[in-house]
RNA sequence: GGAGAGAUGGCAGAGUGGUUGAAUGCGGUGGUCUUGAAAACCAUUGUGCCGCGAGGUACCGGGGGUUCGAAUCCCUCUCUCUCCGCCA
């Protein structure tokens, strides 16, 4: 969520509107009025309380010194401001509802670097591994590949949950397995702190990375017992911070997690769901960083490198995109995506989405630090995935296929999923 | 699932309904002393909102109530802990 300074800043709203090609002012306005009467009636209520706190403090000194009748008579007064003081915190209240469900539905204001845009045609590419090899005769999808050598079985995924629920089998499950510790092996030797938090969430954590309220219908809802499972270990890493005043001095804070995610995709179906195209529980490791201000987008360009580095052991053809405004998640001010190419499928599909939030999760979650001057202020907040499995998974298999149908590991996995090859 | 106890500042831990935002200890910060450090001593040390400022106001798990006045009394919800049972 934006902070009150930034809707009162006529450049950042601008920017705003201009980078997301959509226009913002009329719930600008409206944050805005309400900003100011809530100023006004905050201060009418503080008053009113300041009145009412000095008259208590008279009528016991009045009982003390037993003039029982003069201290009835501030009673009275006292009863009035009540009255009064009740009526204006009501008021309070109802302007800062309506201004805080206000302040949900606007995104976060584009970094200046982001292009103006709609929608996915106005990415820019800005970086290419190679070329994407062409579609070649006798080329199988990753879906015919799994089967083929009994990897994963989506039928038995069904017989046991539903679609989107594969089963891993054999090497499939191994392959899993081994990419998860090669990720979080990778991730931690660059500095970053390995955590294995809980599935599922309580309500305040899915408020404070802005699922809730807004994407509540993406979230698996367990009714019994108020929890939700989570679609990303983004959810429990980034609140462990919430409510938290961190030290400055323990800048960045560096965390990766393995989790499953869980997401309920209503409404996908078609070729696009495919295999392990879109899943309703899928296996990812994330990084996330929190920072101070000063430092966040040379922190994001350090954790694009990183992903980067990622991509080149896997030896896959990827791209990287930097996100225009009408693409870029609500909650981010930059985004790139990693995509690697689905050989067999003739398409990208997304891995990896590297994001600086700025300020706008951190106000939500009330993550601050102390400056120099001992004042608060917001950190910055940033995370990707490295990496998202199912996808990669999918492309290891098409794009290290062999004519005879066997399959090649990338020699830098080898160590940990302890074969070299499926055939 | 059964029984009980509790929730107070970074932590530990007090708190007769009336200058209590809250004793005390530890920790943190600044200072004195010291060649330096430790010790000792002194001072300082929560967060939000309004205000240029002085200052004001709110917050003792959440919500509601009683009262002129609530950390303190009442109701309610949530959570945590202990014991028993069950269990990887």
């Amino acid at each position: 969520m934006l902070t009150l300074k930034q809707v009162w800043d006529e450049e950042a709203i601008q920017q705003l509107n201009d980078k997301r090609k959509k226009d913002f002012s009329e719930i600008v306005s409206q944050i805005r009025s309400n900003d100011e009467s809530r100023k006004k009636t905050q201060q009418e209520l503080d008053n009113c309380l300041q009145q009412a706190n000095i008259i208590s403090k008279q009528v016991g000194e009045l009982f003390k010194k037993k003039e029982i009748e003069a201290a009835n008579e501030l009673k009275a007064k006292s009863s009035e401001l009540k009255e009064q003081s009740k009526g204006l915190q009501e008021q309070l209240r109802a302007i800062e509802d309506s201004m805080q469900q206000l302040l949900y539905k606007i995104p976060n204001v584009p970094h200046t670097s982001v292009a103006a845009g709609v929608d996915e045609s106005d990415n820019e590419v800005v970086f290419e591994s190679g070329d994407t090899p062409a579609k070649e005769e006798g080329l199988l999808p990753h879906w015919e590949l799994a089967k083929k050598h009994n990897l994963i079985d989506f039928e038995l995924g069904v017989k046991i949950a539903g679609a989107g629920f594969p089963l891993y089998i054999d090497k499939g499950a191994r392959l899993q397995r081994g990419l998860i510790n090669f990720f979080l092996d990778y991730n931690t030797e660059a500095g970053y702190k390995e955590y294995l938090p809980p599935f599922f969430v309580n309500e305040a954590s899915g408020i404070g990375t802005g699922n809730l309220p807004d994407k509540e219908g993406q979230m698996y809802h367990m009714q019994l017992d108020d929890l939700y499972a989570i679609p990303t270990a983004e959810v429990p890493v980034t609140n462990i911070f919430r409510d938290d005043i961190v030290d400055a001095a323990t800048f960045p804070i560096k965390c990766t997690a393995y989790t499953p995610c869980f997401r309920r995709e209503a409404g996908s179906y078609g070729a696009h769901v495919r295999g392990l195209n879109r899943l309703h529980q899928f296996e990812k490791v994330e990084i996330v960083q929190i920072t101070h201000p000063d430092a966040s987008y040379d922190t994001h360009g350090e954790m694009v490198e990183h992903v980067k580095g990622l991509m080149e052991k896997l030896e896959l053809p990827y791209r990287i995109l930097r996100l225009c405004g009408g693409d870029t998640t609500f909650a981010s001010a930059l985004t790139y995506d990693f995509e690697v190419w689905s050989r067999a499928q003739q398409r990208w599909l997304e891995v990896s989405s590297v994001s600086n939030f700025e300020t706008f999760q951190a106000n939500r979650l009330k993550l601050r630090y102390k400056d120099e001057n001992g004042k608060t202020q917001l950190c910055h907040t940033l995370n990707g995935s490295a990496l998202a499995l199912p996808r990669i998974v999918a492309a290891l298999l098409e794009n290290h296929q062999n004519p005879d149908g066997s399959i090649d590991i990338p020699k830098a996995i080898v160590p940990h999923v302890g074969f070299d090859k499926i055939s």
